[in-house]
RNA sequence: GGGCGGUUAGCUCAGUUGGUAGAGCAGCUCGUUUACACCGAGAAGGUCGGGGGUUCAAGUCCCUCACCGCCCACCA
């Protein structure tokens, strides 16, 4: 192992210049308990090819590899295995032993991405690696988090959370699963003299309402909005008042919405514009907690009860079948029931003063807001996207930004560093002594990675590599995450150290399948990058996955695809052969040109130069078609097979002239061709007689680039 | 419902500021005592999704329609 992933290594051994340029990059981290699939090789295979460009540039090139705890994912999966093996709940094994579990699971499996990562070809420093749930990434999110809440941007706050009621725990999105189901959709009036009927699917839950909201616009109720009634609903008395809201549908059901804040999220929203009341009804068991009829029932007895209740008081007005999606929680199968919680949260919105800021448009010193950061990190050209319309989705995205919760009700992940104790609050990383409760959640996962282009480089402590090599260069990722992910680094980055996280983003799309299809276990499609390689070889599979690969776009991969390139690799290893045979004999001197091979010198140089001028617009995909099409068909079908007279029956110069020629165009190929196929052009490297590579470097991987 | 992509050769995709349509793969014909059959030579194949507009000139710019896909919000 030569050790030149590091760039430390590099310079020392004068491969490159202590003062070269920088390239920087991280590897967005992989989840520690995955398997390496096809977007992974595609990731990989990016990122490889332009750092190994990159380094045969002579940069100082660093590439950090690490891994994700994907806190969610990974709490989830070994619950299930507990769940199956031992038929226990994570409430059975308690906290601390859950937390136990998922540390051996993730011991025991980390080494399988990481060993994978590697087989793919990827130079990434090792020596650096980092896993999001270490010693230093802990120091660094904890850090984060007090710098945040001293600033005072970090808050508590409710939020409606999806609640499963079996399961007793809070669920992400991820893990609810849709059901369609027939309802029924009640329509009816408060009471005797209230003005609009409504309509719900649950009756139940209008024991919480504090309004009911119309269109602006809807004439029918003009008259109404401002007005207020109190009514007594199922022996509850409640104060409804009639407000405007532009997201109510006028065409649905009585175009009049109950609202219900503490049982709806876009009640809740709708209750956040109108400074509305937010009274639970409902608790944790999904029970009714109001007084009256209602009081302890079930939601579903409940429900039932109010339709009786209406249809006797002569309030309903009718009630009629609909499908509706029900959601469901994945692992329990239980309803879900929205439920307001205590959360916390980052205000993107309040403006604070940044003490130091190298961010274009943000004067040290100034007042400014972390969704300004965000803004201004891209407008005023601090950041870059490699792709037009992902700058376009993200300004759309940001502009749009609401509150980001960053608390989870999971137990993995980095525990929020809060404790209570009565109604005392502190925000330390220890215990303040006894009787100090610490805040049961964990952070949103993407908390941690949102730092991780500077917690790689050791910040908060060592600030050696951060001085050096951040911003980094580059981030390559997809494009799914560009809002989790991208623009969370960004914020981060820019509150904690006043700078971007990267000056590029480069963003890839869907691997598909060779049909165009998502690739999915139940389709069961899925090409394994790992088995590919041992069919056809890892620089088949690396280039298939690049060839045809417009940035941001979606891509096809079929082993069709990656058996053709395996032939590329075959071809330009039988080039080689033939012409180091051809020119074993060529004389150490230099000699001169003749003029015919000196028009195909030119021509490398335009190729080189086109080959660079791709790679400074991040189109690899077009510099490898061109690097391909010159070598089949140029070099191999053409320049070859003329030298083949000229070596036996020309002159000697013009033969040694040929000879030289021959040299420089393999060498060339292979110096062209290692960033995306460095397994063969490093074997082949290896294979040239050290009397023909005279004062090239022995590994081709820190060979000087090509001179045009 | 809101937003964004895509539609170019049989398949997968390029096509930079408008200036005579490109590549790979597949297919077809022919060739090869050979660096490589995981090969070579050659030919064929497209009214650039439909319609309209701007222009001397449109795959490229504008409008419109159709179909496919993705993202966000989801229907009380």
């Amino acid at each position: 192992h030569s050790g030149y992933f590091s760039p430390e290594k590099c310079v020392t051994d004068g491969i490159a210049h202590p003062e070269a340029e920088i390239f920087s990059m991280v590897l967005p981290p992989p989840n520690v308990t995955g398997i390496l699939h096809m977007g992974h090789a595609l990731m990989l295979a990016i990122e490889d090819t332009l750092v190994r460009y990159h380094r045969m540039q002579g940069k100082r090139v660093l590439w950090i590899p690490g891994t994700d705890s994907a806190a969610i994912a990974t709490q989830n999966r070994v619950e299930k295995d507990i769940q199956k093996n031992e038929r226990k709940s994570r409430h059975d094994l308690g906290r601390e032993e859950m937390l136990k579990r998922i540390d051996a699971f993730v011991e025991e499996s980390k080494s399988t991405i990481i060993h994978q990562t590697r087989r793919v070809g990827s130079s990434l420093d090792w020596s650096r690696y980092a896993y999001t749930m270490d010693d230093t990434r802990y120091e660094a999110v904890m850090e984060a988090f007090i710098r945040m809440h001293t600033a005072g941007l970090i808050y508590r706050s409710n939020r409606i959370v999806n609640w499963d009621p079996k399961g007793q725990t809070t669920i992400s999105d991820d893990e609810i699963v849709y059901e369609e189901r027939t309802a029924k959709l009640y329509t009816f009036t408060y009471s005797k003299d209230f003005p609009i009927a409504i309509s719900t699917t649950r009756p139940e839950t209008k024991v919480g309402d504090t309004a009911v909201a119309v269109h602006p616009d809807d004439t029918r109720y003009q008259h109404l909005i401002g007005t207020s009634y109190d009514v007594v609903f199922c022996d509850v008395p409640l104060h409804i008042t009639i407000i405007a809201d532009e997201s109510v549908e006028m065409d649905f059901g009585t175009g009049a919405l109950g609202v219900t804040p503490a049982h709806s999220q876009i009640d809740w929203a709708i209750a956040d514009r109108h400074n509305l009341p937010r009274p639970q009804v409902i608790n944790e068991y999904a029970k009714m907690t109001v007084t009256g009829r209602l009081s302890g029932l079930k939601v579903s007895d409940a429900r039932d009860a109010v339709a009786t209740w209406l249809e006797e008081e002569g309030l309903l007005i009718k009630t009629e079948d609909i499908t509706q999606n029900v959601s469901t929680a994945e692992r329990t199968g239980a309803i879900i029931e929205p439920l307001p919680k205590l959360q916390w949260w980052v205000d993107v919105n309040k403006p604070f003063v940044i003490p130091h800021s190298e961010i274009v448009g943000i004067p040290s010193g100034s007042t400014t807001t972390l969704k300004d950061i965000m803004r201004l990190s891209v407008t005023e050209g601090s950041i870059t996207f490699v792709t037009d319309r992902y700058e376009r989705i993200y300004m759309d995205w940001i502009n749009k930004l609401g509150p980001w919760c960053i608390s989870r009700q999971i137990w993995f992940g980095h525990r929020i560093p809060v404790w209570y104790k009565g109604d005392d609050t502190k925000v330390q990383i220890t215990s303040p002594g006894e009787g100090w409760v610490q805040d049961p959640d964990v952070l949103d996962t993407w908390f941690s990675s949102g730092l991780w282009t500077f917690s790689t480089l050791g910040w908060p402590h060592n600030k050696t590599d951060l001085g050096t090599y951040h911003p980094t260069s580059l981030i390559e990722t997809g494009h799914d995450i560009i809002f989790f992910w991208v623009a969370r680094m960004v914020l981060m980055s820019g509150f904690l150290l006043g700078q971007v996280p990267f000056k590029t983003v480069y963003m890839h799309g869907l691997v598909r399948d060779g049909q165009g299809r998502k690739i999915s276990k139940s389709l069961g499609n899925n090409i394994d990058p790992l088995l590919m390689a041992e069919k056809y070889g890892m620089d088949a599979v690396r280039v298939s996955l690049i060839a045809g690969t417009a940035p941001g776009t979606d891509s096809r991969i079929s082993e069709d695809k990656i058996r053709g390139y395996k032939h590329f690799a075959n071809k330009l290893w039988n080039m080689s052969r033939f012409v180091l045979s051809s020119i074993h004999d060529m004389p150490e001197s230099n000699i001169s040109y003749t003029e015919s091979d000196n028009i195909i010198v030119g021509e490398l140089s335009t190729l080189i130069e086109t080959v660079e001028k791709h790679f400074a617009t991040y189109r690899i995909d077009l510099a490898l078609e061109t690097i391909y099409q010159f070598v089949w068909h140029r070099f191999a079908d053409e320049i070859i097979e003329d030298s083949k007279s000229i070596i036996v029956h020309g002159d000697t110069s013009a033969k040694q002239s040929r000879q030289a020629l021959l040299r420089t165009c393999l060498f060339t190929s292979l110096k062209l061709l290692h960033p995306y196929m460095p397994y063969v052009t490093e074997a082949i490297w290896q294979h040239i007689p050290n009397h023909l590579r005279r004062n090239e470097r022995a590994l081709l991987m820190v060979s000087a680039w090509p001179q045009r």
